[in-house]
Formats: C-alpha cells, structure tokens, sequence
DNA sequence: GTTTAGCACTCGCGATCGGAGACTGCCAAC
DNA sequence: GTTGGCAGTCTCCGATCGCGAGTGCTAAAC
C-alpha cells in the first residue's frame, strides 16, 4: 500500500471528475472533457498539468500515451474513501425491492436466494450471498424418521425455518416408535438452544453410551458441521449481467470468475476473510488476493436477523462501476433482507 | 422437415467425415482433407462432386463460396440418426463418475445437484437436471411445528428423503401439543401414500371443516403446487465450459442461453414438452422453437427412481459437439444417477 | 508563481489495399 | 463414373495511411 499522498481540493475535484466520467462512458476522459463538464473555471492546459500530478502519484494512469485518463485502484480506493458522496436509492428502485420481498417465502433459504436475486437485479453485477452461521440457530423441532432398521433420518428445525437432514446410523435396530418417543423427549429438552449449547452440555456429561447421546452428537454436527460445509455454500446470481459489461469482451476474465463463482470454496473463504471495519467494505481491484478479481471489485456488507449478524451479501462487478449507487442499492436490499429475516424469527 | 432425401453408401460416409472432422477441428473441411484423412480410395475431385450434392440436399453448407463444408442442422440430425456409431465411456471417465457418486448425500435433491455437477463435468457442456415429479412421491413422514398460535409449518418428507416444507395459517389457536398429536394421526394415515392418492379421498369425502383437513389440504398443496413451481427449478451446472468452445466468442448468444438458464420457467416448459420416443432424444439447433437455443442442441435423457420416470437429465451445447460422446457419457451419468436415487427409495 | 494559448508530436483506430492460401467448380481426358 | 488440371473466388492477414483525439512542452499573459 502506498502513501496516502494528500491531495489538494482542486486535484480531489478532478479525480472525483474521472471517476465519474469514466464510471459514465467507459472511455478514456481527457482534459477537454474535464474542462467543459466538470471544471469550467479551469482551462485544459492547466487540468493537464494536475492530470499528470494524479498520474505521478499512481491515482491516475493512462491506457497509452496519447489517450485520456482513467482512474487506477488506488484512485478509486481514493475515491470511495473521500470523494464518494452518500447516494439514496431512488424511489423506483425502492419499490421494486419492497415489491419482490413481499412475496417472500418462509424460510431462511428462500429468503436469501430472493435476496439474490433481487440484488443481483437492482444493482445490473453479480450478487453474492453467503449461508448463515447456523452454530447459534435455536433449535425449534426435531425429529427422526426410520429409514432402516439401523438408519435414521435426522430432521432439524431451526429458527428462521432453516432445515438441515442429516442420515445417521444406530448401534441397534430401532423402530419407529422408539425414535419418536426419542424425538418427543428430545424436543422437551434442546427446544431453544442452539448446537453450541449443545455441544457445551455434552462435553460436561463426559462419554456415555446410549443412542440418545450418539444422535445428539449426530445432530449438533449436522449443524454445525453443515455449516462448515455451507461456508463453501455461497449464493449467487446475475452472470447474466457481465455480459453487459465491455470490460468482458475478453473471455479469459470471464472464465476465471465464472471458475471462481461456480466452485464457491474459493469464494467462500475470500468473504470469509473479509473483516467489517465500515458498515460496507469495498475491495478494489488488485487488493483482491484472489487472481481472477484481480480486474473486479467487491462490495459487501453483512445482513442480520435477530440483530446478529448472520452472513454476508454483497456484488461482484467490474472495477469501474457506479460504488456510490451500487453502495446504495446493496443498503437497501441488505436492510429489506434483514428485516424480512426478523419476521421470520419472531 | 424436409422429406429425407436417401442417401447411397458412400454419400453417408463423406457425411459422416465431413461431421467427424469439423466436431473434431471447428474449421470447415475441404475436399483434399477428407481424401487425405478419411476416404483414401478417392480423388479429391470425386468428393467434389459428392460434396456439391450434400450442398444441394441440405445435409451441408458452405459459409463462404470458397470454402470447405460444414453440417447444416438437417446433415448433424442424419448423423445422429442413422451414421452415430454408439460409443462406450471410458474406463477413465466411468471410474471418474463412480467415484463422485461414491460420497453422494442421502437426499433427492443433494443427488441431483451432484449429477448436474458431474454431467457438466465429464461432457464439457452445461448440464440441465430438473426436479423429480413430486406428487406420486410416497410420504414417509409428516410433522406440524408451531410458529404461532394460528401458524403451523408442515414438514413432509418424502421418498427419498425429499422434504417440502410449507407455511400453513390454522382456523383457532392451537398448541404444539395439539398438532403433534393432530400429526401422529396423519402419520398414521397418511403414511406411504402419495399426494394423488390423498387428493382422491379428499375428493371422495366431500367438503366438511376441522382443522385437519385443512392441513391436509395444504399438504397435499405443498407437495403438487410446489411440484408446478419445481418445474420451473431447473438445475444446471457447467457455464464456465461454454466459454471454451469458440462459437461463443459472439456474446450475443452467450447471453441469450445465459438469461434462459437464469429465469429456468422458459427452460423448464422446453424440457416439458420433449417426448421421449428414443432413450436419448437429440435436438439440434433450429429444431429448438426458442430462439436463445438455435445455434444450441440440446442431448437429454431420463433419470429414474425405483423403476419409474421422475424427470430430465441432459446437456445443452452448441451444435458442433461430439454427440457420439456425450449421448454415452450422459447414459453413464443418468444411469449412475438412478441407481444412487435407487438406493435411496428402498 | 500560476495559468493559459498555441503547437508539434504521439498513438490508436478504422479503412483500404494487395498478396497468399485454400478450396471450389468446371472441363476435358481417361 | 472418375480423375487431373486449371482458372476463379473468397477469406484472412499484414502493411500502409490518414484522421482525430489528446498529450507535453514552451512561451507569453496574468
């Protein structure tokens, strides 16, 4: 990471103007345009001169010699962290995100793919979507269904709707009966506590024998080592979307991230990485260690339920992209995930 | 469909090379390389002549005057129809396949994401799965999970450890207690039957109120209605392998097949409406009546599970593809799928 | 010292052109 | 019916050229 060097009004004035211009057309913006759009005060001559300041300092770069100017990553990390001005969602785009969340559906699962997509929608990027950390879900239901004599089919609820199955094998034949007599007794004692609860009681109780135990067992790891698993679990939508993007016309970008987005582990553990110090961070370009982002930015934030912390949402766009309106768009939509979310979990 | 001009042997073979060559090599093929390469005991001036002819019947094109030839639709449907030697995977590829499935999860659902994910693999293509038929799936299962004092979650589960899970409002206030035992008596009655089956009797009783047929109404919903929503959930897996193949340089229609499988409803009624005369039915480009699918064809199957039909598994590509191949790579793949899904029905 | 006008220069882009190469279609001979 | 030969056609590729946009530099103005 470089210096911050600090720069002077006039020089923030012209950055902030490149970025905008650049964000618009997608074309290389040279100091004419500046002088005529953005800076009238100033001749072009002179917005030469800072042009090459900004280019000195590594905000700026030129694709080559004789062409105008387009931000670097640090101009827009630049950009964002000062420049940027707070944009509201316009009231169109408002109502079409309250509309789609109306007809949500009941469960944890088909809430965040809804979230999904209608980010993915409103924001014209891909959308990422993380599962949620389910090792302090409440427990609401269980139950055991006999699949074999010695098999059992675990059934979980968990708060927000949210199942988990999970087959497990018993040390003897146990019948259907036994099991939801199991399940009844079970129900009556894990009702509201989560797998870490869970499995804090049992380490207390030391090593028994007994199957009740062994399907516990079973149970507080189909929660939380389904969440192990669901961390390579990440929801998207919108590839569709990249297509409109030119900065895609080269396939091999493409394909990376497509690599990336379709085998989710990798994904997974960059999100993972991800520490919130703001209440939307923003990764730009080559601050990705990722190679196949190295040409995207991300900008992410968390949704709740229950005020806690759930998961992580957020798009996935070329570097040249409109932050202050995607930033916004992502709000919106995380805050409307969030609250349907606390409906659910009443 | 034009009348299918016959073809004499030797027709056929040049035919059968000319689809060999340009699915082998992406360029048009010309005259000396098939004298050279597939048909030693002619002059490339005979094959001129043959050539000239294909062109006149349909089976070939020339996309430019001077060109070599490549297949028209009609000559890659005489292909598969009447020149497509059967072809076995290979050992590689059948162990590849086993072993994916070896560590398959114990539900529907996780099974068929698995075979989208391995087809996609093993074809180098896109991989379309839709979902199991659900209303003659037996009900293993059912349980009612208080959300509220007039909301009820019902759980079934199903052959296969398929669960559908739906939000019920109830007419009074009722306890868990209530609608676990409202639940044991379902389980009871309900049990192994199919959601056909419930509907018949439901039919047959005739309108009367109670809380429990309400559930059983909405049970039955939950299991067909959702069924009428699971076609339009069509899986699939795989984009990223579009991108190698080089008639998706053109965006276009990357984006137009992209936006098909995103929305899935338009994709899910194509797949509807394929009558299965062969084991494996072929469609080839414009044979397709969506426009998104006209430089695509499509090569789909069946998958089965305990001896019945339950749905569609197949790929989706660009016409030049090795459809000797993939039809056996997609047999090995449907084939493997049912028997996992086999298993699973006990 | 800063700003500005002027100007020569650079570079990418698109159009144009021409030659090489590939393949065909046709014709005459076998 | 088959083949060799040959002229003709068309694409592809690289080179060339001019245009336009935009720069950097210099010298003058503020």
């Amino acid at each position: 990471m470089l210096e911050p060097t600090p720069l002077d009004e006039r020089k923030q004035h012209i950055l902030k103007a490149v970025v905008s211009d650049y964000t618009l057309t997608g074309v290389p913006v040279g100091s004419q345009v500046l002088a005529a759009k953005y800076l009238i005060a100033l001749s072009s001559a002179t917005i030469r001169n800072e042009l090459a300041d900004l280019v000195g300092t590594g905000y700026l770069q030129q694709p080559h010699t004789s062409a105008g100017r387009i931000p670097t990553d640090r101009g827009y990390r630049y950009f964002v962290d000062f420049l940027m001005e707070p944009e509201a969602a316009s009231g169109a785009v408002r109502r079409a995100v309250r509309q789609e969340f109306d007809g949500a559906p009941h469960s944890v699962d088909g809430i965040l793919e809804k979230a999904a997509m209608v980010l993915a929608q409103v924001t014209e990027n891909v959308s990422l979507v993380t599962a949620p950390e389910t090792s302090d879900f409440r427990i609401k239901h269980i139950d055991l269904v006999s699949l074999e004599p010695r098999s059992v089919l675990i059934i979980l609820v968990l708060e927000g709707n949210l199942i988990k199955q999970q087959v497990a094998a018993l040390e003897r034949d146990t019948s259907q009966e036994d099991l939801s007599r199991m399940a009844a007794m079970l129900n009556r004692k894990v009702n509201g506590q989560t797998a870490e609860d869970l499995d804090a009681r049992l380490k207390v109780l030391g090593p028994d024998r007994g199957e009740q135990r062994q399907i516990l067992e079973r149970l507080i790891e189909s929660i939380s080592f389904q969440q192990a698993q669901r961390h390579t679990v990440v929801l998207h939508d919108g590839v569709r979307n990249l297509l409109r993007h030119p900065e895609f016309v080269e396939l091999s970008r493409l394909e990376e991230l497509l690599e990336l987005l379709e085998q989710g582990a990798q994904l997974a553990s960059i999100l993972q990485q991800v520490a919130f110090e703001k209440e939307v961070e923003i990764i730009i370009g080559r601050e990705n260690t990722s190679s196949g982002l190295r040409e995207c930015s991300l900008v992410l934030t968390t949704y709740k339920m229950a005020e806690r912390v759930r998961g992580t949402i957020g798009v996935i766009g070329p570097t040249r992209m409109p932050y202050g309106q995607v930033v916004a768009r992502l709000r919106l939509v995380s805050q409307a995930t969030s609250d349907v979310l606390a409906r659910l979990a009443n």
